[in-house]
DNA sequence: GGGCAGGTCTAAG
DNA sequence: CTTAGACCTGCC
């Protein structure tokens, strides 16, 4: 087995070395994740109980590792630097290289979609660098939820907001404290004032909703992995707030589903671009989706939805 | 200052 | 099962 990049340690640093189809810019503002701020291309990034600062190394900086021999000259390496209470290495390390899909060869995964058309050979190109996320389920319900009819910076600004209510601190970095995701219960009991705070606005009743169904068991989070793509989409279903759309993003970025085929906007307009006449019927696009693209139609919907978006296909 | 933003809900055919 | 309309809110 090809052996992939991986994260290691020096010091109190971790880095990510290797043959790197790694790009943060890519990764975090396609909009698959909500927690993370960029300040001079330096990623700060909250997940679980881990804050990280990701960004890539200059060429001096380079230099030492290279010295020091634990990198070889042709590698690139991006460096993620490891905040303090950060719990113990290993499961830093391992978290991280879990949530950055590092057993995956994006290179060998973007040459498959590559030789399906000269379009995803265009889009991945252009994408190159981009890797799937594999967050905390229960985060991604809610702030999917949050997502609909919304745009990306009130839903970071929503997501950060009840984190910051719900108080579970994780430690403090450059003079901010942050916090990790609320528990189901933890959103349940805040108050109608409390979340609309928030600014989600009418959203407020879905997301009550939906952590009280979870926090109460009458929603069993647990089952979604058990479950088909087909039968954990229709089960999601039954959440208030969830439709289609988000219903497909939980299941992509929440239970690395690569099935899952979220069709929004941008989806649809790039779909209509490349491949179809004038189709807005979205269970329509998703078929067609499932039909050029099969299993790795979640993939093909990241690399089309991020280049689409990029080049404003499709702008009315 | 009206329109838009990674859609969903509801009511009605 | 498909299709209009309404919809919080903050930034462009």
């Amino acid at each position: 087995m090809k052996n992939f990049f991986r994260i290691k340690s020096h010091n109190n640093d971790l880095f990510v070395i290797g043959n790197i189809d790694f790009n943060p810019k890519k990764i975090f503002e396609n909009g698959q994740a909500f927690r993370w701020d960029e300040n001079d291309g330096k990623y700060t990034i909250v997940a679980n109980e881990y804050v990280s600062r990701i960004y890539i190394l200059n060429p001096s900086e380079k230099k030492f590792f290279v010295d020091s021999k634990i990198l070889s000259k042709e590698d690139e390496i991006f460096q993620i630097v490891r905040l303090e209470n950060a719990g113990s290495l290993y499961d830093y390390e391992s978290f991280w290289e879990n949530y950055f899909d590092m057993s995956r060869d994006y290179d060998l995964l973007t040459q498959e979609l590559s030789n399906i058309d000269s379009n995803l050979l265009e889009a991945t190109k252009f994408g190159k660098g981009f890797r799937v996320l594999k967050q905390d389920l229960f985060e991604m319900i809610i702030s999917f939820i949050i997502s609909a009819n919304n745009n990306i910076k009130r839903i970071k600004s929503s997501v950060e907001k009840i984190c910051t209510i719900c108080k579970n601190e994780i430690g403090e970095f450059d003079g901010k404290i942050y916090y990790r995701f609320p528990t189901p219960s933890q959103i349940a009991e805040l108050s109608i004032k409390e979340l609309e705070s928030t600014g989600i606005g009418y959203r407020t009743e879905y997301v009550k909703n939906t952590a009280s169904k979870i926090a109460n068991g009458e929603w069993d989070i647990k089952k979604i992995s058990t479950l088909s793509y087909d039968d954990a989409h229709k089960y999601l279903l039954e959440l208030m707030g969830v439709g289609p759309k988000v219903a497909d993003c939980i299941l992509l970025f929440g239970d690395s589903r690569d099935i899952a085929f979220p069709v929004d906007t941008w989806v649809a307009k790039i779909m209509n671009y490349f491949y179809l006449e004038n189709e807005s019927n979205p269970k329509k696009i998703k078929e067609s989706g499932f039909k050029l693209f099969g299993d790795k139609a979640g993939l093909a919907q990241q690399y089309l939805f991020y280049y689409a978006r990029e080049n404003n296909i499709g702008r009315k």
